[in-house]
DNA sequence: GTCTATAGAACGATAGAC
DNA sequence: GTCTATCGTTCTATAGAC
């Protein structure tokens, strides 16, 4: 049930950091219980609430410790491929990338590639929850707009609803394909393999690419 | 917070499985309590477990009734592009059109467009509840291989590893772009309209048949 | 089939000793 | 900061009257 034991002498505010990303990744908000994740912390169950004041903030703390850092990242490389491409339009991979790849250093742990980060990252954007979808939102947006900025600039001919329909049918194939990437094994009955994580990452960026050269599509009946 | 109310004169259990339906859709597997899904169905606490024996099975029934016409929509929509193209190989636009639009003909209603409808499908795929998660596996198991068959038939330069990656991309891109249509509207500041349902569908169409052109990638360093 | 009532378990949160 | 103990709530499920 659980994944590696949290190290011994980490202190517990950090075990229950750790524990409540394993949880809530497998889990959801919903199925997230503080027994669960003070069990698997190897803490008292009253800690939670001491250290976080709630279940709500724990998992908000959480997701905020985990999605910032990979934020930044994105928009580090982001400004890496701007300077590369000497301040013209960047090529729409590159944007991708910038987008993409910070996802699977992520999960790319001491321990190997840790496919249930991305898990946590897919479940995240997902949950039903309202407060979550809210916060989601306000990291997200920011983020979008500044993308959306350079999409713009390497899409000239796309109109703004194709890029904006675009860019989200790119975000949910990517939470999606890589938080689920594990039935693609059971697809295919092996041929992929989701602990490819380079061969993953490369092909979707591919993929997304191809499909953003979709503009307007001409009225279709079925 | 309750949607359209159920028609008086609908039975118990037709009351019970429309009350789940909508509430499963916004708060997921746990987060659905049958004191909320007997409440908004305006029935009995106990009438749930009468019909039908506990929450896990209310629920696995209610998906039933709900994914099985959809996919003998898909089956017949494909069935039909294949006589359109006299049994050669089936353009890629048609095959995911057959795979999409059926989505789209169940979200629509008699009392106009239902998006929390695809909601429901996209969280189904998405629950991190095991059970329903294996029984989604099976409902789409059959299926991705049928639809497999003709992609391949229809790319026939493109390996397995490719053909299934890109249909998991597909999917995955699919079922959680629809799911959090409203995502798009607030991204976009209102240029993108979730309620243009045919708009919306045909632009997933066109953005997924591009990405599939898509082929092994060179390995790419970032 | 439909109700009331409740069993029995699990939940988030907290009070208070150490 | 960490514990035990427990409060008050909510949950699924069921027993039993009608």
């Amino acid at each position: 049930m659980s994944t590696v034991a949290i190290p011994r002498g980490t202190d517990t505010k950090e075990r229950l950091l750790r524990a409540a990303e394993g949880i809530f990744g497998r889990h959801g908000y919903a199925g997230t219980t503080l027994r669960a994740v003070t069990a698997e912390a190897e803490v008292n169950l009253a800690s939670a609430n001491y250290h976080f004041g709630s279940k709500e903030a724990l998992v908000m703390e959480m997701l905020r410790q985990r999605v910032a850092p990979i934020n930044e990242e994105r928009l580090r490389l982001l400004d890496e491929a701007k300077r590369k491409a000497e301040f013209g339009p960047i090529p729409l991979e590159d944007i991708l990338e910038a987008l993409i790849m910070p996802l699977g250093g992520a999960a790319r742990g001491q321990d190997g590639t840790d496919l249930s980060f991305l898990q946590l990252v897919g479940r995240s954007f997902s949950e039903p929850a309202e407060f979550m979808r809210r916060v989601h939102d306000t990291f997200f947006r920011e983020l979008a707009e500044v993308f959306m900025g350079e999409i713009r600039r390497s899409c000239p001919q796309a109109t703004e609803a194709d890029l904006w329909w675009n860019l989200h049918f790119a975000i949910n194939a990517m939470l999606g394909s890589l938080s689920q990437c594990r039935r693609v094994e059971a697809m295919s009955n092996g041929i992929c393999e989701a602990a490819d994580l380079d061969g993953m990452l490369n092909r979707l960026v591919a993929f997304l690419a191809n499909g953003f050269q979709a503009n307007t599509p001409p009225s279709r009946t079925v």
